[in-house]
DNA sequence: ACGCCTTTGAAGCAA
DNA sequence: TTGCTTCAAAGGCGT
């Protein structure tokens, strides 16, 4: 059986590359060089290039969103790679490959949750918005996204339905085991308990 | 440094 | 089944 175990991040063209099976044009490598550590019945690869390496985008969203245009320097999986350092809490993960074959792979890198519809037509407006330089906040661009994506006609909105539906099938297929419920209470601090958007609670 | 704001949708959970 | 909560992205802003 064919084992490979990374550390820090492994994106999608690895397990192409391994498996055969995932197109490597769908997505971006998600690597830092020098922590990537794979090993494939004992041998381990050399190092990534610098191109794959210097590419950091969301292992999950196909290519088509997530091109280098709509990824900004500032974009937090760059964060994520320029910052990463191994932690403590690192810890294996076995993820099923193809046919039959599994992947072991060490990571420190918290699973998210796959994008919905919404988030992915966000995240390729959001630029377009900036560019009309009316809002600057963030807050204030989505409540303009948020009109705009109900403004959408059906079909323009199936779209984005579509990439989140196979965003999802492919989270699916990479983290079997992984559930929602692994990231609630990761962040710093709950959000304020008051009542406030569409869930108000009645008095 | 870090949480809030603000949006929609998916998922989880309690009742 | 229903209703509520949390998190996903983003980055300026306030504490």
């Amino acid at each position: 059986m064919e084992r490979l175990s990374c550390r820090g991040v492994m994106g999608l063209s690895d397990l192409h590359h391994r498996c055969g099976k995932l197109q490597a044009s769908d997505w971006c490598l998600l690597s830092q060089k020098q922590d990537l550590n794979v090993t494939i019945g004992g041998q381990t690869n050399a190092p990534q290039d610098e191109a794959s390496a210097a590419l950091s985008v969301h292992p999950l969203v196909p290519l088509l969103l997530y091109s280098d245009r709509h990824v900004p320097p500032s974009s937090p999986y760059i964060q994520s790679i320029t910052s990463y350092a191994p932690q403590p809490d690192m810890h294996f993960k076995t993820y099923p490959c193809h046919h039959g074959n599994r992947i072991t792979c060490r990571t420190s890198v918290q699973v998210k949750k796959p994008l919905n519809a919404f988030m992915l037509y966000m995240k390729e407006m959001r630029h377009k918005v900036l560019q009309e330089g009316r809002e600057r906040e963030s807050a204030a661009i989505n409540r303009v996204l948020g009109r705009r994506w109900h403004a959408l006609s059906h079909c323009e909105q199936s779209k984005y339905y579509d990439l989140a539906q196979k965003e999802r099938r492919l989270h699916m297929q990479l983290y079997p085991g992984w559930s929602a419920r692994d990231n609630y209470g990761k962040r710093k601090k709950r959000r304020s308990q008051k009542p406030k958007g569409k869930y108000v609670r009645l008095a």
